[in-house]
Parts: structure tokens; sequence; C-alpha cells
DNA sequence: GACTCGTGGAT
DNA sequence: TATCCAAGAGT
């Protein structure tokens, strides 16, 4: 059952009755944010990977840091990726800041270290894709690049009304070309900002702010009542339940850390060794599978171990109990590959994900007191 | 196309 | 509490 392809057709008219009211409502509502104070490719490039899936609170912290820590291209390209993710610690999408310091690297080798102005050579920069090529494009460059990102996504969807999943390829399609026909010849750098302005902060996915909305006379969705239902949603998956353990092993003030392998899940951040416990594995065996493992991974005896934490975390996926135990051993023994032995106080040196971080913390802050989050 | 890849905030 | 989801890209 196929419906016929959906139609956007964009004329000049349209478009006006579209970025007139948008641009109008930008000059007095617009955000102010750091990375509309600079003209500074680099600066502007920084800011698009972080704010990928990731909200403009939670990056701004992350934003100043990293660029005061890396000014320029060359000062990100000559870091160490452990220093970069040091400083992308929390942010998520870890494959983001390795991308960025490749890119980076890239720059630096191809393009004496600036941003190219070509569309193609910037889409071709790893983590960057057509929006954020799009975006880099026109508000670094004034060029005119269309984006497709949530905001746009979900104020297209209402102002025409699209009931179709724009997941689907066709739609996604038309909404692109839709996008492009919107972009005013005339400063297209402000268009973009202003767009993306209204999706997050008026045409927002919950709630949206319709009576504050400059484009609530023409919206499709407005006047058909489906504001709240579009963009149609996607089908929730069932999110499985999975059952970690982490072992705290100790010998005087020294910590057995490990480093994750650098493709897949947090690649290449700093872990707490363990593992996840088999799903046929009862409830109540936890600990036991926690004992096997190290006595099979490195002929260690842990028996004894104490509970020194429960973390409950959520990944995009799947959901987590981290059950951690401590130990204290006689000596330390000798470690390669990605195991070492790190003091206490340099842990935090260290990039971890966000649940291990808060074991890093617990030890920080009180060693010998550990305490359960539950 | 379907999956993978984080985290914190809002509801 | 559970769910949604935020300036997507890579495989």
């Amino acid at each position: 059952m196929s419906r016929a392809p959906i139609e956007l057709e964009v004329d000049a008219a349209l478009r006006r009755r579209f970025t007139a009211p948008l641009l109008k409502w930008y000059d007095g509502s617009g955000r102010n944010l750091p990375w509309r104070m600079t003209d500074d490719p680099y600066r502007i490039w920084v800011s698009e990977i972080m704010l990928q899936q990731t909200q403009v609170a939670t990056v701004l912290p992350y934003y100043h840091r990293f660029l005061e820590a890396f000014p320029t291209i060359k000062a990100l390209a000559s870091a160490d990726l452990e220093t970069v993710l040091k400083l992308w610690q929390g942010l998520g999408y870890y494959a983001r800041a390795r991308h960025l310091h490749r890119a980076a690297q890239t720059l630096l080798s191809r393009y004496a270290g600036k941003m190219p102005k070509s569309f193609d050579a910037v889409y071709a920069l790893p983590g960057i894709g057509r929006s954020t090529a799009g975006a880099i494009l026109t508000i670094a460059h004034g060029k005119r690049y269309p984006i497709l990102d949530g905001n746009v996504r979900r104020v297209l969807c209402r102002f025409f009304a699209i009931e179709e999943d724009p997941r689907e390829k066709s739609v996604e399609a038309a909404l692109w070309h839709c996008s492009e026909q919107l972009m005013p010849r005339r400063n297209p750098s402000r268009y973009l900002q202003a767009i993306m302005d209204l999706g997050a902060t008026v045409c927002t996915p919950r709630q949206p702010d319709c009576p504050h909305c400059p484009l609530q006379k023409p919206c499709a969705a407005r006047k058909q009542g489906l504001t709240d239902r579009l963009p149609v949603k996607a089908v929730s998956k069932k999110v499985l339940h999975f059952d970690y353990f982490a072992g705290v092993l100790r010998v005087d003030d020294f910590v057995l850390i490990r480093r994750r392998p650098l493709q897949g899940l947090l690649a290449g951040l700093w872990e707490f060794p363990g593992a996840r416990v088999d799903s046929h594995e009862k409830k109540g065996a936890v600990m036991a599978a926690y004992e096997k493992f190290f006595r099979e991974t490195l002929a260690l005896n842990v028996r004894g171990s104490h509970l020194f934490m429960e973390i409950p975390h959520a990944f995009t996926h799947f959901k987590m109990t981290l059950h951690v135990f401590s130990f204290r051993l006689k000596k330390r023994f000798q470690t390669g590959g990605p195991m070492m032995w790190v003091e206490r106080e340099s842990l935090a040196a260290h990039p971890f994900s966000s649940a291990h971080q808060k074991i890093v913390l617990q030890l920080c802050q009180s060693p010998d007191r550990p305490r359960l989050f539950v």
C-alpha cells in the first residue's frame, strides 16, 4: 500500500511567506550563542559537531573548555587523542571526538590547517555528513547549502502537515529538496540560524509554543490540528537490560584500569576491568561471575571482595546495572596491552565513561568509605 | 535500510 | 518511573 509521493513545491512566493516572518522573529527572539560571535570556521565546525544529537545547554561548557585547550585546528591536530577524549568526557558519542581529531590532522596536512570552502572537500572529512557540511559552508563561508537536522525536519513536517514517516527515503528526499528551496538567496546563514532557533525554542517536539510562532498562520499542521502528532514518531523498540560487573583492584594507592578498544562502544575510554553477566546466569550470581572473570582472565583470586557501588545507567540501546566490587591485592602484577596500574590521584587524568567516572569520583572523594548508588 | 553510538534533562 | 529525545554520522 504505497501512497502517492509527497510533493513539496516551493515557489518564490511561498519562500517569502516562510522566510520573511521567520527572519523578523529571529531579529527579536534569536538566541545569543558563542559560536555566533565568531566567523572562525574552526569554531563553527566544533560547535556543529558538539551539537549533533546534543542540546545547547549541555554543549556550552564543553565548547568553552575545548576551544580554550585547542584554540586552532593546528592545536587540535597536534594534541593526543587521549587529551581530546578527556575534554569530551561526559558529552557522549565519542566517535565525534575521534573524527574531529582525525579531520583536524587531515586539514593540517592537506589544507594548510584551514577549513576548505568546497562542499565536497568538507563533506569528505570524517564526522561531517550532509547537514554538518551544509551548516559549515553556509554559516562559516556564506554559501547556500541546506541542512536537514531535527529542527528543520520538525518545522517542515508541521508546516506542510507531512503525515508520512520522514525517515522514509522518498520523504527524506522531498524534505531535503524543500529545505533547499526555502533558503533565501540573501543571507542564507541568518536564515539557517533562525529556523534552528525556531525548532529549538518554539516549534519544540513537545508542547510547541504555537501562539508565539511567526509561522502559525500558514502552518498546515496548525490548521489541521496535527501539531502535536507531527512529525510521526518512530516505533519504539524494547530496551534490554543487562547486568555488568567491574572490579576496583587496588594495591596500596594504585588501581588497575583498562583501556577500551578504539572501535565500538565508548571506544578509547578507560574503565575498571569487568564484563557483562551472561543473560542465562541467575540474578544472584553476579559476584560469582565477577570472581570467575578475574580467575579466568588474570588468574586472580578475588574472593572476599565487597560490593563498592551499584550504578544504574542508560545507553541509547540498552540499560545496564553496573555492579562494582572492590578488592585489595598484596602486590601489583605485570600488566600489558590495555591494562595498567595508576595511582588514585592520577585517575582523573584519564577519560572515563560516565558510569565509570562515578567510580573515579567515589575513589577520589572517600576511598575508604564506599557508598551504594541504587 | 537497519543498527550502532552517550548522556542529561524534561515530562 | 519510564520514555522520549537533542544542531547526525558511520557502517
